[in-house]
RNA sequence: GGUGAGAUACUCAAGUGGCCAACGAGGGCAGACUGUAAAUCUGCUGCGCAAGCUUCGAAGGUUCGAAUCCUUCUCUCACCA
């Protein structure tokens, strides 16, 4: 049975543009749908969750889902919302990002054919590319499409027309029709009738109907997804520290959540609806919850969980709770010590340390050897300014300038955590 | 190639012989407040506990004393060609 899945996106905020005719068809026809990932990198980031999402959305109607990767696209580069040329990646770096993005879809998607009915399925483009030469490509498919009609793309016309003089170099330009070769080929293969993706995608993406209406005088629907953002004109899914991985390696649970946990008010509101897939009752009654007490963040502390269980499970979450409670709340310093190790090195993954001998620390060592020495802080007055201020503390607990870091302070027989401030930390470990 | 202006701390920018470790603003950091936010208020922002030490494009020089005057060099900008 199918459900109305352009409903279920559009009321999400998630439907930014549609081909006429698409929701008719998804209602009275049970279809494939497709959206491409690039392997640009070996793991996908929170930007592409969106369309991650959107295909389990699909899949949940009653469609079939198709998760492409783009293993040829992604050596010919999308010039789609970028200025200037790309750099092509050499195939050593693709074969890796191809490994690292299919398994992170396959923690979303259920690409599983003996329990699900209507399994997802992953393909990759440069099986069916590899084999096509240039002159079967050239013949069979450039002759549907006329540089005219390519020509018309906004990701062409920005780059050869305008301030733009860098000029764009063959091989993008021939990206969309590799594209809606891509498409061409599901079509045919798959019984795909639809692609989706990002805003940005629309032209690559009518490419494609247009080659399977010339080419195989069929009909083939697009939809295309809005670009998330942020209120306040940040750019989504960056930090200081980079971007927000899937990757637990790269981004670790823990902050993972905290990005979302840092949402703004604004913000949250729409992603419960983008990352969540809660109803819609259930949502307005969270947001109706949120606006009577906005400093509990009730909305913002939704997200994270539903968003961090379902990229990184359940535990990994629970562990991203008991360190966030740690790190900011009140924590003493029994509490810290009471953390095994494991997962106390995953809340200060990234942590500037310095190491200590043992007999250093069977000594005792001085609280302002122990910040400046250390060069955690950069000068001996420094660290005393900041005593000065009360902003020094060892193990979470404000200390004062006369405090000696001994062996009692250790935890797992082996960390010292040392802070200045809310948010600067520093390790000593013990070697 | 010619002429002129300039180079000061993280950034902008005062200072034109001693009162200069160097006004002020921004930024940064910390404290209070708060929702791990924003706004606001307060303090700090070369090294040193201190005496003091090292800093104003670089190197020399004048002077009791130089960011400040002189010489050379490097770089930046403007105008001319």
């Amino acid at each position: 049975m199918m459900t109305n899945f352009v409903e279920e996106i559009r009321w999400r905020g998630l439907l930014h543009d549609i081909m006429p005719g698409t929701e008719e068809y998804l209602l009275k026809n049970k279809t494939a749908g497709y959206i491409g990932f690039d392997p640009t990198a070996d793991s996908l980031h929170i930007g592409s969750l969106v369309q991650i999402i959107i295909l389990m959305h699909f899949q949940r109607a009653g469609h079939s889902s198709i998760a492409l990767i783009g293993g040829a696209t992604g050596m010919v580069g999308d010039p789609s919302g970028k200025s200037a040329e790309r750099n092509l990646l050499n195939e050593e770096t693709l074969a890796k990002n191809i490994t690292g993005v299919k398994e992170q879809l396959e923690r979303f998607l259920d690409f599983d054919k003996t329990s699900s009915k209507n399994p997802a399925e992953l393909v990759n483009n440069y099986d069916w590319m590899k084999d096509i030469s240039l002159i079967d490509f050239v013949r069979d498919t450039g002759k549907h499409i006329t540089v005219n009609y390519m020509m018309a793309k906004d990701s062409v016309k920005n780059r050869i027309s305008g301030e733009n003089t860098e000029g764009m170099s063959f091989t993008e330009f021939t990206y969309q029709l590799f594209q809606g070769y891509d498409f061409y080929h599901l079509y045919k293969e798959n019984n795909c009738k639809l692609q989706m993706g990002g805003s940005d995608q629309w032209g690559n993406i009518t490419t494609g109907t247009e080659l399977i209406r010339r080419k195989a005088q069929g009909k083939a629907y697009a939809i295309t997804v809005p670009l998330v953002t942020k209120a306040d004109g940040t750019k989504f899914g960056k930090t200081e520290g980079g971007n927000v991985w899937l990757d637990a390696e790269r981004t670790s649970p823990y902050k993972f959540y905290q990005y979302w946990l840092n949402s703004s008010d604004e913000d949250a509101e729409k992603y419960i609806k983008i990352f969540t897939f809660l109803d819609k009752e259930t949502i307005d009654a969270l947001i109706a919850e949120h606006k009577e007490a906005p400093h509990l963040r009730i909305l913002q502390k939704k997200i994270g969980e539903e968003v961090t269980v379902m990229t990184h499970g359940k535990e990994a979450y629970e562990n991203a709770i008991k360190a966030s409670t740690i790190l900011f709340g009140k924590a003493t310093s029994d509490a810290i010590k009471s953390l095994d190790e494991q997962t106390f090195l995953d809340v200060f993954e990234g942590v500037p340390q310095a190491i200590v001998t043992r007999s250093q620390i069977e000594n005792g060592i001085d609280i302002i050897a122990a910040f400046a020495e250390t060069g955690f802080l950069k000068s001996n007055g420094e660290v005393r300014r900041s005593l000065k201020e009360n902003a020094i503390s060892v193990n979470k607990e404000k200390v004062k300038d006369d405090f000696i870091v001994t062996t009692k302070d250790l935890i797992s027989n082996t960390y010292v955590l040392l802070q200045r401030g809310k948010k600067n930390y520093f390790l000593l470990k013990v070697a």
